[in-house]
DNA sequence: TATGAATGAGTGTTCATTCAT
DNA sequence: CATGAATGAACACTCATTCAT
């Protein structure tokens, strides 16, 4: 076979994209993304056969660096408290040190050019994250809510614990303690 | 339909404006949104100088209309916890009653084209009601946090809450009930 | 209403399609044809959808001039020969005199860009012609053929023939002549 | 598939070649045409350098096989008419044996890609066929007319006779009867 | 020699904005 | 002021051709 596809410069347009789109949204042109990448504009749809594709494999590129983030160092056991303690840490910290993939991925939740396939696709993972946590909630340790709803809440306090992050970056721990004290408080059995 | 008169048009590009928005995000073409508003394509330039300079003006209205919306019937006097309710329930009654606005809203939200400043004048509303429950957070009810992050906390609770309403309108009032025990734990002393 | 659409505008675009299309091809870019026509690269989308319509219409307007043109002063009455001579006359003549056209035309026929039901509108113009000379065919003076089949070799020498006057303009009366006695030899009763 | 000799993989082109333009004209991608002939984009460039050189080798290539099929089997002697119908029946039975190798043809003829020394060289083939048939010319039977004009006609009528062909298959005898009758009238002397 | 990834100029079409009516 | 045709700069995507493997 002659020059194979390169996994480097795919990977390398899928961050150039995270940049990119992070930085003007979705409308963003693919030629700046190819430039950002350091490709011709053509080699870009070599790679990915639309845009339209590219943005959904960033979207699902990106969900999957959260989760393998989330469940890096999980410990096997302890108390229910400390290992949610654990992926709310990982999850802000990820968000923390790449500011440009949060806000990419803040534009693709948003665009209706992410399809619902990949959304599907996109939160299985994070299905099977809150699966490992169902233990905690029959043992008691949560309210009885499904397991939709306490993700949504952590997400969405996480988006805003970010928000701060990004504008005071100092403060990371002050927000990571705050925030996950919101969480636990509004999840658990008080 | 009667040729309507000056403000009702500027309203009516305003209102196409958030359900074209809504449906296909901020770069729905200016055309699309003439159209759905019943006026010329040009027309749409003698109310707002540019795309931008509507987009601008959405979103500001729209933070307008939240903001009345969680105003309106606030009792005068009574129980911190009670009127911290009525916010929020005025808040998420609209965005469930106004899925078109609320879904503007996101998208205006993590726009580039919306200005730092129009940012500024959107939040400056919500910080004058703060200011009206400043009492409470002086009375010892709030915890000890800006009135930005009871804020920031509370619309992303919102939001979370809105989704799941979106999803099964019949059970808004468990929404609104669940949420505003996850707000109150999050953000009073205990 | 504005600036209502310019038929002359219209025109100018059809006729710059015709050029430019008999020198390059229907693969010549809308760009050109804009061009040539003296308008704006967006204003040719104006008047035509696609440049598929664009070249579509070009073929339905071409056939329609040769038919007008094979129409224009033909006697109510004479014998059959002269009114064939005549029909076989004013198509040359249209042919040599419009050297653009009738290559534009050669161009779309074998384009599958021209629809069926373009082809079979175009035809129905013929068909009509044809009728017209049902009597002659009923008169005995023709062979025992369909229409259709007098029309295609009428067309193919009449292509043949325009070749020659296209290479030797000084001659057209010579193969205009030349051309006919072929023509009518071959499908008249001898 | 055995990977094909040298000879093989050009002629492969070539076919390839004819069924793709026959289907998409002139315009048709190489990938398309290496794709169809089981070689890779690359290697069509190794058998010819550009685009155009394979496809002024086609039209070549065409004309060839049209005329080494007109002038296979036919008497050394016996009437002018046999003769010619000997001609006619030959190229009507490749045109309509190879439908896509006919509509090929007529694809390259009209395209501005095909040179002037490519249509030179094309003719050559049938002026030497003609040479052939000089005799006739000269014996009396055919009208005064440059080879050229015979020819020309002949062509002409063909394509017509073939294009009725393809669309009612059984009726091919009939067709190349009724062409045959119209030739013979128009270029011999009555 | 065969392969197919890489390239970037070129293409049809869209769209914010202007301006003649 | 209202209209919508006119404009031309973008944009997503294609393709002939090159060249690393």
């Amino acid at each position: 076979m002659a020059r194979p596809l390169s996994e480097d410069k795919r990977n390398a347009i899928l961050e150039a994209a995270a940049e990119v789109v992070a930085a003007a949204g979705v409308s963003a042109p693919t030629a700046k993304i190819a430039k950002a990448a350091g490709v011709a504009e053509g080699t870009l749809f070599t790679y990915f056969a639309t845009k339209d594709a590219l943005l959904n494999q960033l979207y699902l590129t990106l969900k999957a660096e959260v989760e393998a983030a989330m469940l890096a160092g999980i410990p096997a056991s302890g108390a229910a408290r400390e290992r949610w303690r654990h992926f709310w840490d990982r999850y802000l910290d990820w968000g923390a040190d790449q500011p440009a993939k949060r806000r990419a991925m803040r534009q693709l939740v948003v665009s209706d050019r992410i399809t619902a396939q990949s959304r599907e696709i996109g939160n299985r993972g994070f299905r099977d994250l809150e699966a490992m946590m169902a233990e905690s909630r029959a043992a008691g340790v949560l309210r009885d809510q499904p397991a939709e709803f306490v993700a949504a809440v952590m997400e969405a306090l996480a988006e805003a614990m970010l928000e701060f992050i990004a504008r005071e970056p100092g403060r990371r721990q002050h927000y990571k303690q705050a925030g996950f004290e919101a969480l636990w408080c509004a999840v658990a059995v008080p």
